[in-house]
DNA sequence: AGTATATATATGCGTATGTATATATTAACT
DNA sequence: AGTTAATATATACATACGCATATATATACT
């Protein structure tokens, strides 16, 4: 559980709306944690209820009233103390795997579709992660007045690269594999 | 929600036992999908009331009875349906991004030591892949009759492999980086 | 002799999360 | 003129999942 953690860190560099939460994410840490909308305002409610958060309510014309969150002491401790933490191992729950682990159960050309759509996914992100993200890190980064961190940033997207590059790679020499083994068992 | 489908799976080899079936899983498809025992219980049960399984209680001496779960026409189908289907996309959820994204509010020594940390279990991954993963395979593959699907399980076990293998090389750059910024940061 | 581990199934409780839906207005597109 | 997208918050419902606990016995270890 660490979504409130992260919240809390975004909410550090400045006070925020959910709304607004939720663009930041989609700019930035949704490359690597996928998180909805609803689920963010009810995080950040149960946040406010154990105290780690503060709101105000400012009213707009026209438009809906924005819910201001600010961080409390009470959350910037929590925030602290989470750093320090061992990160949670992760826990990797991939389909795609599961089912070429029953591939012996399936028909070739429906095995290494799922797997060509891997690799069609890997090459996309590795498109828009030269091309697209850096851009709009950086425009994150003005917005929220955290220059100073790109670095960090960036370091989070080479993951992100590097994890696509891989894919691909094993994509290729998993379909070369299983080309091969058809091919024997179409002989006899 | 692809659990039932993988008990499905597994139960199409033979039928078995919920707490057999942890142990197959513990061998095997553990390496890229963890599952807790209850899970594995309470999943089977909800898929004999879907109709997907039939199950015979076989008493032992001593022992408690065991509950031996086989798949019905239903699942089978619904295991072969499922196989077709796009396998959802994966969802990563990286607590050790989230800190390092927020490394800017961190000590380095904090953080290069959530990053060695990391790097460490996938060396121990490394090991065990190739030393142990390889022969408990095989012996599972016996135990249910499946040595013709051994190929498509190394597959899985390769992409777990080259993922270590990219951590690893991830975390030194990482880390190289990070050891360089401080240099820059303690001198002015 | 006492403790831990393996075998075997199962419930309870709490949290996390996905999807659908409700509400309300403005701007932009077709 | 009508539809969609963007702005903004929130609830309802269902599923998935982690962790603790209950029960019962045999074997193996210290």
């Amino acid at each position: 559980m660490s979504l409130p953690h992260t919240l809390l860190g975004l909410l550090k560099y400045k006070p925020n709306t959910g709304y607004n939460i939720k663009t930041a994410f989609a700019s930035s840490i949704n490359f690597f944690w996928e998180v909805s909308l609803p689920q963010i305002y009810r995080t950040l409610n149960s946040m406010e209820t154990r105290g780690w958060l503060d709101s105000d309510i400012e009213h707009q014309d026209g438009r809906p009233s924005k819910k201001i969150y600010r961080i409390t002491p009470e959350g910037d401790r929590e925030f602290a103390q989470w750093l320090e933490q061992a990160p949670e191992a992760v826990k990797p729950k991939d389909e795609l795997l599961v089912k070429l682990f029953f591939g012996g159960f399936m028909d070739h050309q429906t095995l290494t579709g799922h797997i060509k759509d891997r690799r069609n996914k890997a090459e996309q992100f590795l498109k828009s992660a030269g091309e697209i993200i850096p851009p709009s890190v950086r425009e994150y980064a003005d917005k929220a007045d955290a220059g100073q961190d790109i670095p960090f940033w960036l370091l989070t997207l080479d993951l992100g690269r590097r994890r696509a590059q891989m894919t691909i790679e094993w994509c290729d020499e998993t379909l070369r594999i299983l080309e091969k083994n058809n091919r024997k068992k179409e002989e006899s």
